[in-house]
DNA sequence: ATTATCTATAGATCTATAGATAATGC
DNA sequence: ATTATCTATAGATCTATAGATAATGC
């Protein structure tokens, strides 16, 4: 997420409200915010004010690191999704593992990377601002890491012996449940994430038949 | 959705902008155009105007029907919830059945509900307003039909065999990926509603582990 | 001199109400 | 007389910019 930025005696005209050093920067304080507003009140529904405020400072001052909402959500979601990403590629190309091990960890560590953390970043794949166009290359990569979940349940014995269209109806249910899996967590959000993570990986593998 | 109201000649000012008669009473059009701005735009991003003349009149003759939009989803969210218990509870009912095959036809019948039909009311479980306690109806009506997929699952061959927390796991999950089940159906909106309501039905046994 | 922040605000909404109007019903 | 609609608008936002200010850095 950038700078993390610790220290005192910063440079610039003091915040109006003081509190306590977070530790983060002040672009990470806002995205922290913003993610946090955006996943419980939703997106249209958060202001600029709330976001700049509770990250410690005043609404214009926000402008001076993003240039509105759109820019903070972009930010969110790519940061979201790039990570899961890498982490397809290398277990895809990782050929010492069976294909089934190696699409149950992708689960269980996508579950873990929406559920866990700070803020529920998986609600944020939920807002329906996220569907348009502006945020095509969040789009673009979510594309590619779909086609990742895609190629290893082909590499699964049972996708082995799946047609095309059953192939794509399968992993559009895996991805969907994985996409969806704040809608769980957030039913029992006292559940562990670790093992919660799991269990989800395990169903995960049980709806695509693998 | 109440009245159907078709006819010619209607009481009252004749509207600005004439259209062709929908067939709808002006409340059902007031909800048809709601149902689908709020899935597709959003909650808050969806102004009054927006709604009404989508509905083919201006925006203050709205309150004429509904006080705001906070009105206009609290009776989607019902119309949506309610056929659903009416089935389940039914369905609890009827021991003729093995249980396995009602908690299939449950989630069969309600992926159709929120697939099918003219709006794709599933989305508007994903939006983010829904879990605010204005809504309280609504959550009532959705605990008690959770609560019956919950006795459904507990009554199969395999639901008997779980511990409460297993079986709560399990019916999250379950109830989960029906929630969510437009996330999946928007991935392909070309897939008839039908036969995916089927294989959504069966993915969701699958991951119950039914 | 540079930087991060502030205060103030113009312009653009959006909601909800007040009151007028144009139909039908009796 | 009743009804469904309209037009107009006050009041309440919210965004994004302009310009001032209070720190540090050199």
């Amino acid at each position: 997420m950038g700078t993390t930025g610790g220290s005192r005696a910063r440079v610039g005209r003091p915040r109006a409200a003081r509190r306590p050093d977070s530790g983060l920067s002040a672009r990470d304080e806002l995205l922290a915010a913003a993610a946090e507003l955006f996943t419980t009140r939703g997106y249209a529904a958060t202001t600029t004010r709330a976001v700049a405020e509770r990250a410690g400072m005043r609404q214009a001052t926000m402008y001076h690191y993003f240039s509105g909402k759109e820019d903070l959500l972009a930010e969110l979601l790519e940061s979201t999704v790039t990570p899961s990403l890498t982490l397809a590629r290398r277990l895809l190309a990782d050929d010492a593992a069976p294909a089934e091990r190696r699409l149950w960890e992708l689960c269980r560590s996508d579950v873990e990377l929406l559920c866990g953390g700070p803020h529920n970043l998986g609600g944020l794949y939920l807002l329906p601002e996220v569907r348009s166009e502006r945020f095509a290359g969040f789009h673009a990569v979510r594309a590619e890491l779909k086609d990742t979940y895609c190629q290893l349940l082909a590499a699964t014995a049972v996708g082995k012996t799946l047609g095309k269209s059953e192939l794509s109806l399968r992993t559009d249910l895996l991805f969907g449940l994985i996409e969806g899996v704040i809608l769980i967590h957030r039913s029992d959000p006292e559940r562990p994430v670790s093992a919660f993570a799991e269990a989800t990986a395990d169903a995960a593998l049980r709806i695509a038949g693998v």
